[in-house]
DNA sequence: GACAAATGATACTATTATGGTATCATTTAA
DNA sequence: TTAAATGATACCATAATAGTATCATTTGTC
């Protein structure tokens, strides 16, 4: 079991490098020779950040990518969102059938304590923080 | 995403009903038939935590499941593992690639800290915990 | 205006993990 | 001897992840 997918952790690395340039843009082909990244899949992985407004791009020649919002504002937590769907430790599977606790179920209501305990931790870290 | 998974969740039922019985033993069956869970599933989760020593079966007639760990000993954690493998959060992905930070990796220091977190939690949930 | 260099949109394929089924062998109490 | 249980094992289905491919669109530069 992962918590973090390639997809989250590209995403990550990506960021990071933006963050870190004083260039006013970077390319997807600058990321994909730095990082190691195949090019369709580091393109994709842009693509989405800036679809979820993390990245603006300028399409044309020179154009590029970079952050559209401070890179402490950015939080592991929204990347993790947009690369792996909601974020949820278990759905209480047997929600729909025979639970015999019903509305009082003790694993539901520590799983919750563990998940918002992640979730904080989660939060708390962002793109400056990495750096 | 998912910290636990189906199997996980069904297991965790099917221990916390058997830890709950007076009897010696808990066949397959009637786990299926109070817990709604497939049958074929539910015997192959069973034969795993049998292969696992998290429970002692007997067979034949009359046969069936119990404890072999007390209650308190079977800790969330360990079930995890036997159904999902190794719980890892990050495996840091590009380590085999042009890592561009080698050892001194912040983002898997941070991920580290938070992994630590969450399997501390996860080692403090046991099956009587959940009753 | 043509062209090259960039991103946008989209659709497809491959691989792995999860979820689940089926079947035959073996044991054992009655 | 037989029925009721688990053991072993092999298989199939679905979903999530990982990745590829291609054409359309925009835009700076000559």
């Amino acid at each position: 079991m992962k918590l973090i997918t390639r997809n989250t952790d590209y995403a990550l690395r990506a960021l990071c490098y933006i963050a870190k340039q004083d260039k006013s843009k970077v390319s997807a082909e600058e990321l994909v020779n730095k990082l190691g990244v195949p090019q369709p899949f580091m393109r994709k992985i842009l693509q989405l950040l800036s679809k979820n407004k993390v990245l603006e791009s300028s399409k044309g020649q020179n154009g590029g990518f970079k952050l559209r919002i401070p890179a402490g504002k950015i939080y592991l937590f929204k990347i993790m969102r947009i690369f792996q769907g909601e974020v949820v430790l278990n759905a209480c599977f047997l929600k729909k059938n025979i639970c015999p606790n019903k509305g009082k179920c003790v694993l539901r209501d520590k799983i919750k304590s563990i998940e918002n305990d992640v979730f904080r931790q989660l939060k708390a870290i962002n793109i400056a923080s990495l750096l």
